[in-house]
RNA sequence: CGCGGGGUGGAGCAGUCAGGAAGCUCGUCGGGCUCAUAACCCGGAGGUCGCAGGUUCAAAUCCUGUCCCCGCAA
């Protein structure tokens, strides 16, 4: 199959690869224009834009859809398909509309569910033990198309955003291969998504990212899990900014109101109460330092039990 | 030249502004207490204070250069 691939984060690697090792013609690759990023500001290409042109592809950055410009040279190229996967602008009608088979698109979450920006993230955060990959027609509206192969996929107690990331990343790439030998094949069926259980998602904002503390711990654990190892959790002790890695829940007697530490316990660290228990921190980043296990931070800084994580 | 923080015994920090004998919480080694202990007490080992120059009677501390790490912002 003739493919253009629509793509922009390491999320969609393995599907970009899969297709090539599949044998399919992927004649384009289209990713976000370069930014400037980091420290000193230097101009950034995609992971996507590094790995498409090692292999040989042509590549394209647009920067907007609007002026029609990207649509000529899609045009001329011809895809049969096009594949999106975490490409991150929204397509026009234009683009949509070109390719003779359609437009699909790779969205890790069982459809309806957590349309939109943050389905991982989502579903992580509200403690979900399943989510999954969903393969579906793109159209105008968010995440709404008719779908063609839809898979279940475990979350793990020990899974992190980054971990089931890179777990759903491989698992959407074989289900992708499947839908496109369907389309090519001509066996492909569409179901219109389930109008229950519509849910949808927004990008996590930076004031998002502060640890509430007077939320039960299960969904504080599960809120920092959800954002680590990035963008991270954080919380301000002494009026500094940490990083927070990951949490769990550690029984102890003693009490205090959310955020207090309630106790230090050795080669562990500060214990630190939430609404209904008290939690345990892993690793911990103070600005400008490195993580470090959470008793190291007890031994440097030497927090007191009373002492209080903020915001 | 986007803004900023940091590199101090094995770990994590303080000390730097107002130069003058290397500190704190741990770890480690030896001894003691104890039925016992990851608890407690006593004692010891371990550091060219990132690297290179400079100022000074004297530099972790001031000046210059250099390498590495991190946060913000995007």
């Amino acid at each position: 199959m003739k493919i253009c691939f629509f793509g922009s984060e390491d999320f969609s690697i393995p599907t970009l690869k899969a297709l090539i090792e599949a044998g399919h013609d992927v004649v384009a690759v289209v990713t976000r224009a370069d930014k400037k990023k980091g420290r000193g500001l230097e101009e950034t290409s995609t992971a996507v834009a590094d790995f498409a042109e090692k292999a040989g592809i042509q590549v394209y950055k647009p920067e907007t859809f609007k002026d029609g410009e990207f649509c000529l040279d899609l045009n001329s190229i011809a895809p049969e398909i096009n594949v999106v996967c975490a490409y991150g602008k929204i397509l026009n009608t234009g683009i949509l509309c070109c390719p003779l088979k359609g437009c699909i698109n790779v969205h890790p979450s069982m459809l309806p569910k957590y349309r939109g920006a943050t389905p991982i993230e989502s579903a992580l955060k509200s403690g979900d033990k399943m989510t999954g990959v969903s393969i579906f027609y793109m159209d105008e509206g968010c995440d709404t198309g008719d779908i063609i192969i839809q898979r279940e996929f475990p979350i793990e107690e020990s899974d992190n955003r980054g971990t089931l990331r890179e777990k759903l990343s491989v698992f959407a790439a074989g289900i992708l291969i499947e839908a496109v030998d369907e389309i090519q094949s001509g066996s492909v069926k569409r179901t219109v998504q389930s109008k229950d259980g519509v849910c949808c998602t927004s990008l996590i904002k930076k004031e998002d990212l502060f640890i509430n503390w007077n939320i039960p711990s299960r969904d504080i654990i599960n809120f920092v899990r959800s954002v680590s190892p990035l963008p991270a959790a954080r919380t301000f002790f002494r009026g500094k900014q940490l990083q927070v890695s990951a949490l769990d829940i550690f029984e102890t007697d003693k009490k205090g109101e959310a955020g207090r530490i309630v106790d230090i316990v050795k080669n562990i660290g500060p214990i630190i109460a939430t609404a209904d228990g008290t939690v345990r921190m892993f690793d911990v980043k103070m600005e400008g330092k490195k993580f470090m296990s959470s008793w190291s931070f007890a031994c440097g800084v030497n927090p007191k039990p009373g002492e209080a994580f903020e915001i």
